[in-house]
DNA sequence: ATGCCACCTTCAAGGTGA
């Protein structure tokens, strides 16, 4: 199972770089973020056109996430547990029927957080408690277990071009860092970290001051696993030439390859 | 110091988000 993230910043806006993605890199699985549009105005005939079963929770205006797959999707549950109340349309989990077995599966968009001295930072960490919480529950299956999205977390210096310029940003704050450790010490390993972990391979890059061309990137994006994944975890790769694109996203797909 | 992009409302340009 080849299996990707990426925040593709409005579905409908990137429809045809999407596609030309698709037709080449030949995904099984995709998780979406930032789909930007309601469940209705989602392109399913153009998904569906090319083998994909499509799973949506979206939203109007923002947010928005989806799962594209090859595989059967036999479970959709929108909406991350844990606030009644949190109307953003930001988690999507699936059950997706794999190859040896069932595969859950989540597309993730975490909050940004920014400005930090606004109610939007505390949000943030109460959402990535939940994820904890959450992610706690479904590690008690112990099924292959897959949480890849947009994770709006500088985990480390080397995942940013210069550490100085994030310091006071939501993405690098401690106390982001330490709830997304968090969900490290429940169990949950990074796919990027245990097969590649070289510092400085970025997944976004702003559209502004000349980023892409000066590689002033950040590495957000994630893929994280159960112990039930990551014995089936064979690569990993982040999809840097999609920002080079035709209307490209400012995030670029990371791909992970599991025998699932 | 600043440069972008996509969304909304509502038809022109400003507000929001990131």
């Amino acid at each position: 199972m080849k299996i990707a993230t990426w925040n593709v910043n409005s579905v409908r806006t990137r429809i045809a770089t999407l596609i030309k993605w698709l037709e080449e890199a030949k995904p099984d699985v995709v998780c979406m973020q930032e789909i930007k549009c309601q469940d209705e105005q989602f392109p399913y005939l153009e998904f569906e056109a090319l083998g994909y079963n499509c799973a949506v929770h979206g939203q109007k205006s923002y947010n928005g996430v989806a799962v594209l797959s090859k595989f059967e999707i036999e479970e959709t549950l929108p909406g991350l547990p844990g606030d009644a109340d949190d109307e953003q349309a930001r988690y999507l989990e699936v059950v997706l029927a794999g190859t040896h077995g069932p595969v859950r599966v989540a597309s993730i968009y975490l909050p940004n957080g920014n400005p930090k001295d606004t109610e939007k930072f505390p949000y943030k960490l109460r959402w990535m408690e939940r994820l904890r919480d959450h992610a706690a529950e479904l590690l008690s299956y112990e099924e292959p277990l897959i949480l890849a999205g947009d994770y709006n977390v500088i985990a480390q210096d080397d995942h940013c071009w210069d550490p100085a310029a994030w310091v006071d940003d939501a993405l690098f704050a401690d106390e982001t860092r330490a709830r997304f450790a968090a969900l490290h010490w429940l169990g949950l390993t990074n796919a990027w970290a245990v097969k590649d972990g070289r510092g400085h391979q970025y997944t976004f890059w702003d559209y502004q001051r000349g980023a892409w061309q000066k590689d002033h990137g950040i590495h957000i994006d994630h893929i994280l696993l159960s112990a039930q994944a990551t014995d089936r975890l064979t690569g990993i790769e982040i999809a840097r030439k999609t920002r080079g694109m035709e209307k490209p996203s400012d995030h670029v797909p990371v791909i992970a390859e599991l025998d699932l």
